[in-house]
DNA sequence: ACTCTTACTGACTACCAGGTTAGTTATTGC
DNA sequence: GCAATAACTAACCTGGTAGTCAGTAAGAGT
């Protein structure tokens, strides 16, 4: 790209414009898609010209990816931060874990990110990629490898760890979807802690041995 | 193709045409999504040419309208005939819902349908709402009186069945994206029938008194 | 045979948005 | 002060496609 190189103080204005232009971005593109989101819209947003996009980004869809990176970045480790130093029994970090998750949904941008990734993933594979290798590889096999742990550890019931984890996690991505999706076209909102709160009871007392 | 007036004379093609046309375009716009999707290859895929579909549909957007009513329409009173004169537990017949609805997302093109409507309602609320009528609006209700009547006969214990049922249909959701949005860019296919008979098992036994 | 209607098409237009380029202004180093 | 350069823009080019329309060939009616 721009050859900014370590050693330059005389900077006229922030490098903040990658950021101000992913910010409008991300607005535009939650709000009407991707394909109906002129450049010129979110340049004009951002308080610059669409040429000056291309001084930052290479492509529409380099924007695309950039945004979903950016939002999708502060959460993944989220799940795997929490679960680190835990010890003893699962089922309290399970239902802290979907607390927090349902928090995320509530509280940022996540579900319309989702949302995004599902449109355009057919379109920008690398997008679907993305989301796969770092949201959904990371996130499964570690709530997998929790059920697991609470199954030989007597405290769960045996079942397979797999499938249970798909139960646990896909009212959240229902209310994800709810919330993108039928929302904006009349739906009553959902409230996600409470579905994650009793998600977990549910799924808690199924495990029961 | 190209030789079908022979064998189809011109008379009798006007009646198919329109599910011929429906046909194609559901399958592009399954295939590449609806904006991907130019009218001329829907055309020639059905074997004529763009201008004729505008003598079946107004414009490109009724066809979307067109194809997910066409789709979705066999599906909508599934839930209810099964429903219908059913007596007796309840967990039985949530079981033959659930492996019902598998079914048919292993065996339709209901994932990439839902997919579809999931992407482009913001552009199309027209479609959003038809979906959220006529699919969410009738089948929620019904689970929901389901697992009330449960309650009411003693067989589950007292529950919230609004968030119940979400957690509920949650992982059939979750199938359909998996198939239509993940499995094409190359992560392992879901067992959707099994999912659903895993996720009934657990929701049925989390609701044991 | 000779119209009339139906079913259809090729060629065209209008328009829109992504991407480019040549040029302008502001800032910094010297 | 004066070049060099970074930050930015207006205007253009381009490809592509939804939608239109005048025209044509195949049966139907008489």
């Amino acid at each position: 790209m721009t050859n900014q190189s370590e050693t330059t103080p005389r900077k006229r204005r922030p490098q903040a414009r990658p950021a101000e232009i992913l910010a409008a971005a991300l607005e535009l593109f939650t709000e009407r898609g991707f394909a109906a989101t002129r450049l010129d819209d979110v340049a004009s947003r951002a308080g610059l010209s669409k040429a000056a996009i291309y001084l930052y980004f290479n492509d529409k869809t380099s924007l695309l990816e950039a945004v979903v990176q950016a939002t999708v970045a502060p959460n993944i480790n989220l799940v795997a931060e929490l679960t680190g130093q835990h010890q003893g029994p699962v089922a309290p970090l399970l239902r802290q874990l979907l607390a927090v998750l349902a928090g995320r949904m509530q509280e940022t941008r996540l579900p319309d990110i989702i949302k995004l990734v599902i449109s355009e993933s057919r379109a920008h594979p690398e997008i679907g990629r993305f989301y796969l290798d770092n949201v959904i590889g990371k996130a499964l096999p570690l709530f997998e490898s929790l059920i697991a742990k609470g199954i030989a550890s007597g405290e769960f019931r045996p079942v397979d760890p797999r499938l249970t984890v798909k139960c646990l996690v896909a009212p959240m991505l229902l209310g994800a979807i709810w919330t993108s999706v039928f929302v904006p076209i009349g739906a009553e909102p959902i409230d996600i802690a409470a579905l994650a709160s009793h998600d977990a009871d549910l799924i808690i007392r199924a495990l029961q041995p």
